[in-house]
DNA sequence: CTGAAACGGAGGGTTTCTATCCGTTACTAC
DNA sequence: GTAGTAACGGATAGAAACCCTCCGTTTCAG
């Protein structure tokens, strides 16, 4: 694969992660193209039909999460509070919340490929194990699995609107951390 | 006004805020009038343009927040946890999440008329005498106004996705308590 | 019962998005 | 350095979705 085409793939994906999350999976994909600084036939190219963008957006943003909590393994074990708390930060600054839904629906499809279907077991169990030390730590109450866990995330990350220029852009940081207390066990009440 | 002309705009009313409530406001007109019973010629008849029809069901929906938390205002008094629960799951439930974006957008375009203006300003006001209260039985932690919580409620009550047959509804009802949970001040450390 | 107000949905017109084509550019191997 | 080829860009045809009006039919109220 030539050097310009492997650059231009990746900033294809980077724009349309940034795109979609602030938006919405539903927007025209000239908006992606120029976005990451390309022509609208380069991302055909690279990416033949939507949900050939979709899904791959969906496993990139899927490796990340495992790479980050494979980066936070070591200091979860040492300081699992500020771990815990950075570690969430950084997971809800990829805005996953739009591509949660697009995760359910792709995967009911048919034809997805073999890989695809390990890269997203593969995350599934890191952040069962993610979530499952934290419970352990006293920082996140029973009955909160990894599947919640996700579903909440998306939740505060989700994009407010999908109007381009809007004002709120969601994904605060303090409802991250509004997010984080709510996880936790009860202090005053068993 | 004829009374089936009544109905029908009461229907319609109903319908788009349960429509872009668990879609999007983006939808189609059509999916409103579908879900309302009546034809789409009614929809326009009653509502000329999209943002007339935007606008009312936004001030629709800011009167039935005051008039939830006029409803709660004793208990709120007498039982302050279990009121100021039920108090948001109400709202919660009436998943104002996609049109927090619609009253900032329609409210910074010019030609609104004065009394929308007043019933907005009576939900803020109403809101921020509710957080005060909830803070002041120790619900709510000290950092969070009004808008600060309907940011919040909107969040966690927002759609997952635009597609309409979707997996995920949103809004559930843990979710709530989890953000429930989030508001309050932390009991270990002060 | 009669007149008028309201209804329904088909369809034309417009906007928006998709996806391809082909002349131009720029990487790589020799 | 140059030739060959892989990749690029943007204009644009074609398709889809949506908006909104028109007019024949229905329903309410006096």
């Amino acid at each position: 694969m030539r050097s310009d085409a492997l650059a231009n793939r990746e900033a294809l994906l980077d724009a349309a992660r940034r795109v979609f999350g602030s938006r919405s999976c539903g927007v025209a994909l000239a908006a992606v193209a120029e976005e990451a600084g390309t022509g609208i036939a380069t991302l055909y190219r690279h990416f033949p039909t939507r949900d050939d963008l979709v899904r791959s957006v969906v496993l990139d943003l899927a490796e990340r999460f495992v790479a980050i909590e494979a980066r936070y393994d070591a200091e979860l074990s040492m300081e699992p509070e500020r771990a815990w708390r950075a570690l969430v930060h950084e997971l809800a600054a990829l805005r996953p919340g739009a591509l949660l839904p697009e995760l359910f629906e792709l995967f009911a499809k048919e034809g997805v490929p073999e890989y695809a279907r390990q890269v997203v077991a593969r995350v599934n169990e890191s952040q069962d194990r993610l979530i499952e030390r934290a419970r352990a730590a006293g920082l996140v109450r029973d009955g909160i699995d990894g599947v919640a866990f996700q579903v909440g995330l998306a939740a505060v990350t989700r994009p407010l609107s999908e109007v381009p220029g809007h004002v709120c852009a969601g994904a605060e940081s303090w409802l991250v951390d509004v997010y984080l207390r709510g996880l936790r066990p009860d202090a005053d009440r068993p």
